[in-house]
DNA sequence: GTGCGATGTATCGGTCCGATACATCGCGGC
DNA sequence: GCCGCGATGTATCGGACCGATACATCGCAC
């Protein structure tokens, strides 16, 4: 995952460790946390060893004399190789079931503008169909098991059922998007840059959780 | 996580490692996948050799003779023992920071029959402290970072944002419940069925043994 | 009587996290 | 002038957890 990452962010320019992982935390900002230095280097040192990646020399800017009396620190900049761009279309490639829990489908998604139409497509439908079968067991499991359980559980059970229909809905919208060949929906004014916030996504009809079909 | 869990379960009833997966995986269905073996099995061995559960001898029935010419295969039974319950006691109590990731929070909330009030209202005011910070990074992202990513990337972040304030909601209202003594919402009725004790009332304030420092 | 899916225990390699350490830079306050 | 401090930056270590795999038994259908 870390290692897909890295190779898709690389690709869009060069990077040290610090600022990888601060592109990445905006980027993955919805699927994940931040990503820890504790998985980031050794990853690092490791596509280096695979040749993925290699160190590009830290730019000097141009006319930047001072030759380094404190022999210029750290800082070492990482560019994507040639086999590092085949690597990483051939993991876009690849994309099976590992790709549709929760991580490997963010991340994915976070790089469809670099995936084929039909991968997306592939990818949209196989993560909808895991979303549907935890939707199913939670369905089970409210509906069978519900007087073996504390009210606190069924109540996370519930919210969890609810996210997984609100998933789905999600996820025909954007495979229908796909199939009629138009970008990711953005039915707002995203990247207008002007004022919009707030107002984006009035509250859905109803808004009354549990509506069971 | 796990060996919260674990300890948590094993309250209710004495289990082998198969039934615990399957009692984990139905519990903690909304928060995880499932339980991995690889984590179980060695996660049992620590909490035996830490002296919080032990060894259980497989009941035989009341008059079940057939005095093993097979010798009985495998199936460990665990039992939690008093020095478990008091760490099970200790770890809700200590519940901090990192009971308010995905993963921690959602385990906890699990148990939340078995944990006092005030705890149960510190953790779920963390959990929502997070939220709202990862809230406000999506909206700066969204806001800011906008004319920087691709439409997919904004449409994962636009996605993680509503499951956000979605959340905030949810929790909002599970804290006024909190607050006002009752029990967790639940105001509708689901799988009911057979109709399990109607309204599942207020929980006593003495519902769980469960003392806090 | 044989295959097969559920039950059941167990290990191994690998990914990733969280804590920690340490060093430099630019800046504002005293 | 210099001192601290927060942002920048690289790095390691132990531990948690996963995914694949192996293997053995049970009951049942064909």
């Amino acid at each position: 995952m870390l290692e897909f990452a890295i190779l898709g962010l690389l690709q869009e320019s060069p990077m040290h460790g610090y600022e990888l992982r601060k592109e990445l935390t905006a980027k993955l900002g919805a699927i994940r946390a931040a990503i820890s230095y504790g998985s980031l280097y050794p990853t690092l040192r490791r596509l280096q060893a695979a040749g993925w990646i290699t160190e590009a020399a830290e730019t000097p800017a141009t006319a930047e004399e001072v030759p380094a009396l404190t022999s210029r620190r750290g800082r070492v900049v990482y560019k994507i190789t040639a086999e590092g761009k085949e690597r990483f279309a051939q993991l876009i490639a690849q994309a099976g079931p590992e790709t549709y829990d929760d991580t490997g489908f963010g991340v994915h998604f976070a790089f469809f503008a670099r995936t084929d139409q039909a991968t997306r497509l592939r990818i949209l439908e196989g993560r909808r169909r895991k979303i549907e079968e935890r939707r199913e067991g939670l369905r089970d499991v409210l509906g069978r098991a519900a007087e073996r359980l504390d009210a606190y559980t069924l109540e996370l059970q519930r919210h969890g059922l609810d996210a997984c229909e609100r998933e789905v809905r999600w996820l025909e919208e954007l495979i229908a998007n796909e199939r009629s060949g138009r970008a990711p929906t953005v039915p707002n004014n995203i990247g207008t840059a002007g004022g919009r916030r707030e107002d984006n996504s009035p509250p859905p009809p109803g808004e009354t959780r549990n509506e069971r079909p």
